[in-house]
RNA sequence: GCCGCUGUGGUGGAACUGGUAGACACGCACGACUCAAAAUCGUGUGCCGCAAGGCAUGUCGGUUCGAUUCCGACCAGCGGUACCA
């Protein structure tokens, strides 16, 4: 054995071994576990130090599962079709192909360097047209099935990158690529029926067995965003057409007060002929079609719109006659592009309708239900009352007026007397109950409320329920009150006091949002005003009031079908062949794959039309239906097509039959361990999951869900912070960190620097601490007896079973740097024994293996193992050698520590709780002082309370 | 705005089901070795204080004998999403 620790020599000569020797080959166990990567785009620049954390993980999962006993598939690809690649070859004035096969063998060679378990027998490329054949083929099962369908829609245009793009693909309205914001253009392409899958995907997402981050799991949910609501009819006054409109809340229908049109809705048009002002009413759909989508955000949700003169659409709730508008804050993708406006209970509507002195009619309530003795009792009648509540103030707001009466204080308000209206009766009441007679009534504010409660004066239930206004004092004129009577106080209190001086919670409430100022209630409550349904909670007369107006139960999702060509070059050509008496007839199996031909040109045209458009001899072929004249769909797949499904490839990669065969597929899956970034958690991850699916559903795999536990990996920064790029000339590149510290301190420091899944800088300097650590352990070596019966000192056996313990646990939870750091303090102890145990030094390489598997291998054979370590078996752990005889306990007074004891083990509380007392650290804080109560916890700590 | 996550020494971070806050590591200081330096080894290192002691886990409250951990309100940062009816 070499007297240094010298990883230039060792790591290569190990790798080549394990390679040499198929060590990571176990297959054939009866026990699997299939641990993936989500594997790389191989860029031009190669990797930097944050691209392998992830890769170093699965690795070290996938070590200690073999030492545990498993057979493990931990395969490694490459994902290469797509702009990118494109754009850099272009750039380089390469071929894409030619680009891609230099830049894979940059990467392979960046991670062989790393020493990862790959088997490269499997490899795959999503490039090679063996593999793309299958891409094409899942791509015409989903022809076939419906789900890969043409359309004219509108799509995202990058007007830079010149092609199509998918809604996932936007960042903030702008291409994520190059930045440039997106236009809307009308073009032919096709599209897979996502929505198809969208209740399950959402359904498979609370599967038990899916052991997926809360964070992931939001993420999907929101981006599918689905909602269930009503769709409602309103006819247009003398006229057949209906706008059918999309709502969540059918509860608040008798609140409309009017209807809004999308600017894109094409029912506009059809009413041409009825609009009056229907110049102004184009002249705004186009000023709208011409700003982009950040332009209409970027006004700060400034609502505007154009009334459609002269015509109304009907309320089939009570037949009332709305107005109908034309306004960009309803969307034309969403819904039926079409809403009924309740300015009282939606914000949006709110706005609009305060800017366009609309009315605004409140038909929930919130319900406030008093407590315990004031609580409703049975059997009893029930009173139903209006009110209404003045919050009086004076001129400059300084003070409010509040009533105590009996043991309450509240706003001075009272019921609504027959033949009156809210306005007189508030009047009468604010006269009587203060005496003020000189006022301006202001405000109305929202919403109602309902108060529910027994009244005990009158021995009935009592639900009340009305508005509040603000009461502006003009002078101090008083005539005789109550107040005056002495039966109630009226208080005089601050504006900061108010909330907390009243005791009626329904009024503080109120106050409260007299506070925040105008603004709809979009809470659920009780319905006022609503003709027969008032009285019914929103949740009972959502469905009721949708069946009265014969409307239709449905549900709507944010998310859409994904928008799958592409007018580029470097992608999987679409198996499509148009002719003009078939139509698109896709291409028979056996004539797949179809190759992307090979070109001098693949710059994109910049009329919309793929590069492959300019190919004629490839454009050209017999429609495989009728063998009349017939062209090639030229558009290309998606970047991300090719990892959809290149999971169940690696388990059969040479398949030439079908994508995967059904013995191996079911031998592997569910991929058991995923781990990648978080940012392909709407993309990536939704869409394979989508295509999982739909392979579950042809019976091409056994599993409906793809990946069983999904890991995402905290980015590694540069040291300034930011992101590693070029750009900011941050980057630092693995080659040279495993050049100065090895490989295996570049794993160890990897999963050191922090938990696993969270973002973090990265610093070189770190890096000495775990090359220290891997001398130290080197070193240990000659610390080692090499004679049988030697037994090490039982402080070290407990602590070498407590380190057992811990890696155990922590790399099944992915706690890698706490597992490291229980290495090093095992390595510190026996590096301070003059002997150690040759099996308590190699239990500890074997606990080190995943981590540091070249010094670990090296350090196996010098203790005698003609085989490699990773063919060996990992040390069980046994809690009775971790108990030691005597124990730290802490002593506290009050919970505060004071002294430390050892004591024995098995000590009785009783004689713990005297030794205590006496400890001469604790003497002098008890002088003067009584005990009330010792407390033990056995093992921890006694804690004197005084 | 909404959803999710995170706030602990000079730095990265640790603390199991509420029980010694700061493990492990970096850095720094001092010492040993050396002609010297690097490397290595040893000792120390939350803050204030000579000390006894006091103060400390984003802020303010609460529960508890005892809170980084549980509860409530707030503040800050990161990520996702945003006129989705």
């Amino acid at each position: 054995m070499e007297s240094r620790y010298s990883p230039k020599t060792i790591e290569p000569y190990w790798q080549k071994l394990w390679q040499d020797k198929a060590i990571f080959k176990q297959y054939a166990r009866p026990k699997k576990f299939y641990v993936l990567d989500m594997f790389p785009y191989p860029s031009g620049l190669g990797l930097h130090v944050g691209h392998p954390k992830g890769y170093i993980a699965t690795d070290v999962v996938a070590r200690a599962k073999q030492l545990q006993g498993f057979g493990v598939l931990h395969p490694m690809g490459w994902d290469a079709f797509g702009l990118p690649a494109e754009q850099f070859a272009l750039k380089h004035k390469v071929h894409p192909s030619r680009a891609v096969e230099n830049n894979i063998a940059t990467y392979k060679r960046q991670l062989d360097a790393i020493g990862f378990t790959y088997d490269w027998d499997r490899e795959i490329n999503t490039t090679d047209p063996r593999y793309y054949r299958w891409t094409q083929w899942i791509f015409l099962q989903m022809f076939e099935k419906g789900l890969a369908y043409e359309s004219d829609e509108p799509i995202n245009w990058c007007p830079s990158c010149q092609t199509g793009l998918a809604n996932e693909d936007l960042d903030d309205g702008a291409c994520e690529r190059c930045g440039t914001i997106v236009e809307q253009k009308p073009m032919r392409q096709w599209v897979l029926r996502m929505t198809a899958y969208a209740d399950r995907l959402l359904e498979g997402l609370d599967r038990k067995e899916l052991e997926w981050s809360e964070e992931i799991k939001a993420q999907q949910r929101h981006w599918i965003g689905r909602s269930e609501g009503a769709e409602i009819d309103f006819k247009i006054d003398g006229s057949d057409k209906v706008i059918t409109v999309f709502t969540t809340r059918p509860d608040t229908l008798f609140g409309a007060t009017y209807c809004v049109l999308a600017p894109e809705n094409k029912l506009i048009d059809e009413l041409k002929g009825s609009v009056a002002n229907w110049s102004e009413v184009e002249s705004y759909r186009e000023e709208v079609k011409s700003r982009t989508e950040i332009e209409r955000t970027a006004e700060g949700h400034e609502k505007t719109g154009v009334r459609l003169e002269e015509v109304s659409a009907i309320n089939p709730a009570n037949d009332e006659k709305l107005p109908v508008f034309v306004a960009d804050y309803v969307l034309g993708h969403y819904g039926t592009g079409a809403v009924m406006a309740v300015p009282a209970h939606d914000e949006r509507d709110f706005a609009f309708a305060r800017k366009f002195n609309l009315p605004i009619r409140d038909v929930i309530s919130r319900i406030y239900i008093l407590k315990d003795e004031n609580k409703e009792k049975d059997g009893l009648e029930t009173l139903h009352r209006r009110v209404v509540d003045p919050i009086i103030r004076d001129k400059e707001g300084n003070f409010y007026l509040i009533k105590e009466s009996e043991d309450h204080v509240h706003f001075a308000g009272g019921g609504i007397d027959e033949g009156e209206n809210e306005i007189q009766a508030l009047s009468r009441e604010i006269i009587e109950e203060t005496g003020f007679t000189d006022f301006t009534i202001g405000d109305r504010l929202y919403p109602q409320i309902s108060c529910w409660g027994y009244r005990h004066t009158k021995n009935k239930n009592q639900r009340s329920v009305g508005p509040a206004y603000e009461i502006i004092l003009n002078s101090n004129t008083r005539i005789h009150s109550e107040v005056e009577d002495g039966r109630h106080e009226l208080l005089k209190i601050k504006k900061e006091d108010v909330l907390k001086t009243i005791t009626w919670e329904h009024h503080q409430y109120l106050f409260e949002r007299y506070l925040g100022g105008q603004n709809a209630y979009i809470e659920e409550g009780v319905l006022i005003d609503s003709g027969e349904f008032t009285g019914l909670s929103s949740e009972e007369a959502k469905k009721k009031i949708t069946d009265f107006v014969k409307g239709r139960w449905v549900t709507k999702y944010r998310l859409k079908d994904w928008v799958f060509s592409r007018q580029r070059y470097w992608g999987e050509p679409i198996p499509i062949i148009h002719c003009e008496h078939c139509g698109a007839v896709p291409v028979p199996e056996k004539d797949l794959p179809v190759k992307l031909p090979e070109v001098e040109s693949y710059a994109p045209t910049g009329t919309g039309e793929s590069p492959l458009a300019d190919i004629p001899e490839w454009v050209n072929t017999p429609c495989p239906k009728c063998g009349g004249a017939g062209k090639r769909e030229t558009n290309t797949m998606p970047q991300w097509a090719g990892s959809c499904w290149y999971y169940l490839r690696f388990i059969d990669p040479m398949n030439e039959k079908s994508l995967v065969g059904g013995g191996a597929e079911a031998e592997w899956m569910p991929v058991d361990l995923y781990v990648g970034g978080a940012e392909h958690a709407t993309r990536h991850l939704l869409y394979a999951r989508f295509w999982h699916k739909f392979l579950f559903d042809i019976k091409a795999v056994s599993t409906d869900e793809p990946f069983k536990r999904l890991v995402h990996v905290g980015l590694i920064n540069a040291s300034d912070g930011r992101k590693m790029s070029k750009r900011w000339g941050n980057v630092v590149n693995p080659d040279d960190i495993i050049r100065d510290f090895g490989a295996d301190a570049f794993r160890l420091y990897e999963l050191f620097m922090g938990p696993f899944t969270q973002n973090i800088a990265w610093n070189t300097e770190g890096l000495v601490g775990t090359r220290r650590f891997l001398d130290k352990a080197w070193s240990v070596r000659s610390h080692v007896s090499e004679e049988k019966d030697v037994t090490d000192a039982a402080h070290l056996e407990a602590l070498l079973h407590k380190t057992i313990g811990k890696v155990t646990e922590d790399i099944d939870a992915f706690r890698f740097n706490t597992a490291i750091s229980s290495l090093m303090i095992l390595a510190n102890a026996m590096s301070k024994e003059p002997r150690v145990s040759k099996s308590c030094y190699e239990t500890f390489v074997l606990l080190l293996s995943p981590f540091a598997p070249h010094i670990a291998e090296e350090l196996w054979r010098t203790l005698g193992h003609g085989e490699s370590v990773f063919l060996a078996v990992w040390p069980a752990y046994d809690n009775s050698k971790v108990l030691e005889e005597s124990v730290v306990m802490t002593i506290s007074i009050n919970g505060k520590m004071r002294d430390l004891m050892t004591v024995p083990q098995d000590i009785s509380e009783e004689d713990l709780g005297a030794q205590a007392l006496i400890r001469e650290k604790i003497r002098p804080f008890l002088e003067g002082k009584t005990v009330k109560k010792i407390i033990i916890v056995p093992g921890r700590i006694v804690n004197i309370v005084i």
